[in-house]
Formats: structure tokens, C-alpha cells, sequence
DNA sequence: CCCCTCGGTCAACAGACGTAGACTGAGGGA
DNA sequence: TCCCTCAGTCTACGTCTGTTGACCGAGGGG
């Protein structure tokens, strides 16, 4: 019958909160199966090996597209980071975690975030877009990695607060038009020995 | 002889590299002796267990203190984080990459983020300081881990190009006066809604 | 000569792990 | 009645790990 759904969402529930609590090689099937009530031998009858459970308690379903005018995707990216900040994204939390220790959730990761980062640059102008797209996802990041994994201090503040102080942050990056001819009042970072 | 500093500092060096490139979990002391032609045995002998080895090979000397008048602040952040992104930390790279699957690693790491921030945000001006320090430490993590571990697109530049984007941003969140009765001078050429 | 230290090697142990496969027991058509 | 399916349990195998302890060769006092 759908006992058999039952149990495997039951598995699935321990998996995402083990694997994102301890990791992928810290969190064994048998203490998946024991937090669902269950037994190893069933979890490996029902997903076929450790990788294959793995892959099915961290899918995540990609945010949708981000397009439209810089501004509204300063709004898209703002609404997904705030999202991404509230309490437990599960799925992904498991596949961040396990992303330093098993190299293949390092690739999925990986190409969802590269894969929207270039289409967001190639959607701003600018030369230099690709990088600022690149410092736009390493401040989604270490705000969720500081947030939800190293719980860094300041960062437990509501998504709203955290998006105050992040927002602006966003906005610039994305409407700032690329080359510096008339750099925002920045008083030169570190000295300049042309890099180059 | 000092034959045995000589063989503790290839230890050292064969730790730093396969801890930084696999985690804690996935990286084995006969792996570790073998790439610094040992043996697993002598690596037990010299360092005591796993944990004392990856202590030692792990420990990081920490930034200086971070003091002085804002602008003095965000110049030794933007020095720091220069620093940061330049080749390879060695041990550092061991420590955040280890942070994420060996949690006494990632209580040091945290406890010496968050001291820093705390005394970083004590000089800055604005009652949410805490928190605009804790947004600076969410992007120095993000643009280290993004460039050396996650290796997201656009962020392979050069560590001058990179805070030539990053920089305004921590000056920003350094000097922005807390509430804000003064809006950033981020300049917003379209049209600004309050989004709230 | 013996003996003792010391850097280094080797073989083995105990535990944990992913995985495989045999087993149980209920339920429901023929 | 028999028999088949299917959720679930139990035991065992092979491998890999950290760790231990016995062993070996060189070298330098006594």
C-alpha cells in the first residue's frame, strides 16, 4: 500500500536533517534508519545505495529564473536571499553541508549557482558583470553558510534585518555600471601597485 | 637530529595540503604519510592521534586586531580579506574546509570569527553594528570559500580586481551611520522604491 | 666488545562502515 | 487450502580506519 511511502518520507526526514546536521561521511545509514524507525537493510532496499539517498534528500529545487531590468533583478535576488535566510531550508542545508566533504554534491551545487550566475551577468552591464555576479553569490554564501552552519554572531537576526543591511548591498552590485569612470566616493583600496 | 623536525615538517606540510583538498573525514593518516613518504605509524608516534595532528597542521595564526577610526577599519578589513584571497592559506583552507564535517574545527574557526567581529563592531557607529559586522564576516566567508573551495565562477580574478568590487562594499557596511536617517550614497541611477 | 637511545618500519587488532542476502509474517486472490 | 507478493528484520561479509606494539639498524658512550 502507500505504507511504503510512508516509510520512505519517514527516511528521507531523518536523512535531510542527519546529513545536513552532521554531514555527509559523519551521518551512517543506520542512524538514518534508526531516526526513521526503521533498519539499514530497508533503506538500502528502497534507495539503492547511500550516494542515490543522498542525492534524493538534498534535491533541491533551483530557484526559478532571474531576468528583467537590473532593478527587478536586484528584487528577484533580494526575495530568494530573504527566503534562503528563513528557518531551515532543509534540502539545501544538507547539500551545502555535504558540499565540503563529497565532491559530487560539490558539483550539483556548484552548477546550480554558476549556472545562475551567468545568467544574471549577462543581464547587467558592465564589463566586469561575471564578477560582480561572483561576488554577488559569495555574499548569498556566507550569509547562509554564516547563518545556518557556523552560526556567526550578528547573523541570527530576522531575514527582514538581515536584508536591510544585505539589500543595499545587492542593489549596488547589480545597477553600480561597471567600469569605475566615476568610482562611489571609494578612498582606494590598499595601495595600487598596478596588479598587472 | 633534527632529522625529526625535518620529517614533522613534511608530515605537516602532506597534512595541510590533503586536509585542505579532501576534509578531516576523507583524508586518512596513511594517506597523509604516505604523500610525505612515511609511515602511518611514525605519524601516530610524532602527533599523538588524528585530532592533534590536524590541530597542529589546522592552526592558523590569526589576523592582528582590527582597531582604529572606521576608515582605518575597512582598510585593514580590505588588507585582510587581500590576504585572504590571495594563493592558497595552507592552513586556513584546512581549517574552513574541515569546519563544515569535524565540529571542534568548526568551534575554533567560529570562535575566532566572532571574536573578531565583536570587536570590530564595538568601534563601528549604529545600533546594528553586531549585525553589519556580522554581514562583513558572511562576505570575507563567502569570497573565500566561493574563490578556494566552491571555486564560483568569476571569482578566479585577482585578489585586486576582486575588492575593487568588494572593497566598496565593506567600506559601505563599515562606515554607513547604523540608522538610516542618511541613506547610503549609493547612487541610484533608476528610480529608488523603498521596498517596504 | 656491549648497551642504550632513537628514527623508522611492519603487522596486527578492534571497531565501524556500506552492502548483500536470507529470513519472517501478514494479506489476499485462486 | 496453497502460494505469491511485499514491508520489514536480522545476520554476516569484506573493507577501511585509527591506533598499538613489537621489531630493526645506525651510532655513540661505557
Amino acid at each position: 500500500m502507500e505504507q511504503r511511502q510512508r516509510t520512505e518520507t519517514r527516511i528521507l526526514t531523518a536523512a535531510r536533517r542527519l546529513f545536513g546536521e552532521h554531514g555527509y561521511d559523519r551521518t551512517t545509514i543506520r542512524a538514518i534508519a534508526f531516526e526513521a524507525g526503521s533498519d539499514a537493510g530497508l533503506v538500502m532496499r528502497y534507495f539503492g545505495s547511500k550516494e542515490k539517498l543522498f542525492a534524493q534528500a538534498a534535491a533541491t529545487p533551483a530557484d526559478g529564473p532571474i531576468e528583467g531590468s537590473p532593478e527587478q533583478i536586484a528584487e528577484l535576488l533580494t526575495v530568494a536571499l530573504t527566503e534562503k535566510l528563513a528557518d531551515e531550508p532543509g534540502a539545501a542545508l544538507a547539500a551545502l553541508r555535504a558540499m565540503f566533504s563529497y565532491p559530487e554534491a560539490a558539483d550539483e551545487v556548484r552548477a546550480a549557482m554558476t549556472g545562475q550566475q551567468r545568467q544574471i551577468a549577462a543581464q547587467l552591464p558592465g564589463d566586469d558583470a561575471l564578477l560582480r555576479s561572483g561576488v554577488i553569490g559569495a555574499l548569498t554564501l556566507g550569509l547562509v553558510i554564516g547563518r545556518h552552519l557556523v552560526r556567526l554572531d550578528g547573523l541570527d537576526a530576522s531575514p527582514e534585518e538581515l536584508m536591510a543591511v544585505a539589500g543595499p548591498l545587492i542593489e549596488e552590485l547589480v545597477t553600480t555600471n561597471g567600469r569605475r569612470d566615476t568610482p562611489p566616493r571609494s578612498r582606494r583600496p590598499v595601495s595600487g601597485p598596478t596588479p598587472d
